[in-house]
DNA sequence: CCACTAAATGAGCATATGCTCATAATGGGA
DNA sequence: TCCCATTATGAGCATATGCTCATTTAGTGG
C-alpha cells in the first residue's frame, strides 16, 4: 500500500486527508501509512483542507433556522428563504453561510432543464462558489449582469463568472467592460459593443439571477473596490442610497436611486423580466440593504445566516 | 446567541457538529458558544458525527484510483467502474467504498427520468445508503430483488428497501417473503402470492439493479445470515459455487449454479433484462466472487475499493 | 415511596494535534 | 557555478481532544 514513488503533490494531499476523515486515522498511522513524517503528514492534511479538497456538511435541519425560513417567506413573499446556524458573535458570517449556499448552487445546476443563469459578483459569491462542488452543468450558460474591469484596469478580483464555469463546466459570457462609465457618452460608447450588447441580450433572458448585496456605509464594496470616490459615496448617500445589488444601488425602500452615478452602471439590473433573483448574504453590514431589497422586492429568494435572518426580522 | 432553553437534542448535536467543522471551533468555545461544559460539546460533536449527520467528502480524483478505473473498465467491459483510494491494510474496505458509493447512489436518484431502481441486500449496501445525503427522488420506484424475511421470520436485518426509501421519499416494493424456500412447493407457493407477483413484475421491469456481492467461504453471508446450514454450504462449494448475488449463487465462470438449494432462492436474479447491473463490493473475500461475476458478465458496473481493484486486475 | 438500573455528567489524564522555530532543500537569476 | 530567496522539513512544545472512571441524575418497577 505505502507508494513507492511519488505521484503529484496535490495527490498526496488528497490522500492523507482520506486517510484521515474517512479512514479517521491519526496522524502517525498516516505517516506510517504513506511512508512520510508524521509532520508531513500533519501538513498535507491541513493543506487539503485549506485548499478545500476537503468539504464537510451537516445534515441535519436547525429547528430554530427553519422556523426563521419560513418567517422570512412569509413576511416578504420570498419563494425560498435559507437560514444557515450562525457560528456566534465572532464568527464570520460567510463561512457559515458559504456551504449553506453552495449547495443551493449545486442544486440549480444539477437541474437538468437547460438554464440561463445569471451572475453578480462580490466576496460573498466568491466564497460560495469556492465552496460548491465540482457539478456537470455543460447545458446550462452563465453569464454575468456586471462589467468585470477594475478602474486600474485590471480584471475585477471578485468577478466570479470563469470560477462558476470551471466548477460547472458551463460555457460563460463575462461582461467585458468597467463596471461603471465615467461619463455618459463613456457610457454610451460601452454599451454600443457588440460584445456588451450579446452579453447584455442574454443576461436579459436570465431564467434566473444569483446575487450578492452590497452597503454603502464606509465599508461600501464600491468604495473599497475603487469604483466610487468618498465624495461620491457622500453624494449618494444624502440622495438616499442604502444598498446595492449588481452595482446598481436603492434607497430604503429598495427603489433604484435616479441618480447621474447609478445611470453610468453599465450592467443589467434585477429582477430581470419576472424572473427570481437569489440573493446571497449575511452579516451586520447587510442588514440594512437586505431589509430594503426585500421591501422593494428586488430579490426574491435569500440566503443568510441566523443572526442576520433574526435581524431582518426583528 | 446562547440558546436560552434547549430544544431537541439531535438539533443541539448537529449545532455542536456545525460550530466545531464550520466554524473550526475548539471544544471550550464551543461549550461557551452553547452555554454547556466542554465534555458536553465534546460528546454532542462525537456523537453527530457517529449518527452520521456530519458528511465528508474528499473531492479530488486520486491518480492511481482513476488509471485503476479505466483498466477496470477495459478488461471487463464496464460501462463505469468506480475505485475508492484504500484505507491500508487495517482499514475495513467498507469504510472507503461507502462515501464514494453514495455519491453514485445519489447521482442515480437526482436523474429527473423517473426509473425503477432494483436493489439487492446485505451489509455492504447497508453500510453506503447510511452514508447517502437525503435526495429528492420520489419520482422513482424501488423494488427489492430479493426476500425479506429471514429464516427465524423475523425481518431480514440487512434489507435495504426501507433505508433507501427513507433517503429518497421514493415509493418502494420490499420483497415480502424469506429468502429462500424450504423445498419446491413452498416455492411455488410463495411465488404465487399475488403481492410477490407484482413486486416481481415490477422487478422484472428494473431500469437499473444495484446489488451487493456475496462470497462462499466460511463467512458466506448466506450461512451467517441462516439462510442455509454448513452442510449446505459445503455441499454448494463441492458444486463449484464461488459467489452470490441477491443469494443467486455462480460457479467460477460467473455462471448460476444448477443446483437444488439455488432453485428455492425466490428473488429475481440480475441482470435484469439487460439492464445495468451495478456492484458495490471490496475486501479480500469478495475478490474471487467479484473476478467471477465479471467474467460471467454478471454486472455492469462496480464500486470497489484500491485494494480490491489492484487484487481483480492482477 | 423506595430501590434499582441505565443514562448523563464532570474531573483527570494520556494522547493527538498543530504551531513555532531552526535547519535543510530547492529553484531561479546573475 | 554560485548566491540568495523561497519553500519544505523535522524537533520540541503548548494546547486540544477523547477516553476512563467515579458520581449524579433520571427513569422504572416493585
Amino acid at each position: 500500500m505505502s507508494d513507492d514513488f511519488d505521484i503529484s503533490p496535490e495527490d498526496l494531499a488528497a490522500r492523507a486527508a482520506w486517510l484521515s476523515f474517512v479512514g479517521e486515522m491519526t496522524q502517525d498511522q498516516i505517516a506510517q501509512e504513506l511512508g512520510i513524517s508524521r509532520q508531513r503528514a500533519q501538513r498535507l492534511v491541513a493543506r487539503a483542507y485549506a485548499e478545500g479538497l476537503v468539504k464537510v456538511r451537516i445534515e441535519h435541519p436547525v429547528a430554530q433556522c427553519l422556523e426563521l425560513e419560513r418567517q422570512l417567506r412569509n413576511r416578504f413573499g420570498l419563494s425560498k428563504a435559507r437560514v444557515a446556524p450562525g457560528l456566534g458573535e465572532r464568527g464570520e458570517p460567510l463561512r457559515a453561510i458559504s456551504p449553506y449556499a453552495a449547495h443551493e448552487f449545486e442544486q440549480i445546476f444539477q437541474d437538468p432543464a437547460a438554464k440561463i443563469i445569471a451572475f453578480g459578483t462580490g466576496r460573498t459569491l466568491r466564497a460560495v462558489i469556492d465552496q460548491m462542488q465540482s457539478v456537470d452543468g455543460g447545458h446550462h450558460k452563465v453569464v454575468s449582469v456586471i462589467g468585470n474591469v477594475a478602474p486600474d484596469g485590471s480584471a475585477s478580483f471578485y468577478e466570479v463568472i470563469m470560477r462558476i464555469a470551471d466548477k460547472t463546466n458551463a460555457p460563460h459570457y463575462p461582461m467585458a467592460v468597467p463596471v461603471l462609465a465615467r461619463n455618459d457618452e463613456e457610457f454610451a460608447l460601452y454599451r454600443s459593443l457588440p460584445h456588451v450588447q450579446n452579453t447584455i441580450a442574454l443576461a436579459d433572458q436570465a431564467d434566473v439571477a444569483i446575487m450578492g448585496i452590497g452597503q454603502m456605509n464606509e465599508n461600501a464594496p464600491l468604495l473599497l473596490d475603487g469604483f466610487i470616490t468618498r465624495d461620491e459615496l457622500d453624494e449618494l448617500r444624502k440622495a438616499g442610497a442604502v444598498g446595492e445589488i449588481g452595482g446598481h444601488i436603492f434607497d430604503q425602500n429598495g427603489h433604484y436611486l435616479d441618480h447621474r452615478i447609478n445611470d453610468r452602471m453599465l450592467g443589467v439590473r434585477v429582477p430581470i423580466n419576472e424572473s427570481p433573483v437569489l440573493c446571497v448574504g449575511g452579516g451586520e453590514q447587510k442588514i440594512a440593504p437586505l431589509k430594503c431589497a426585500l421591501k422593494g422586492k428586488l430579490i426574491t429568494s435569500l440566503i443568510t445566516d441566523e443572526t442576520t435572518a433574526i435581524e431582518i426580522l426583528r
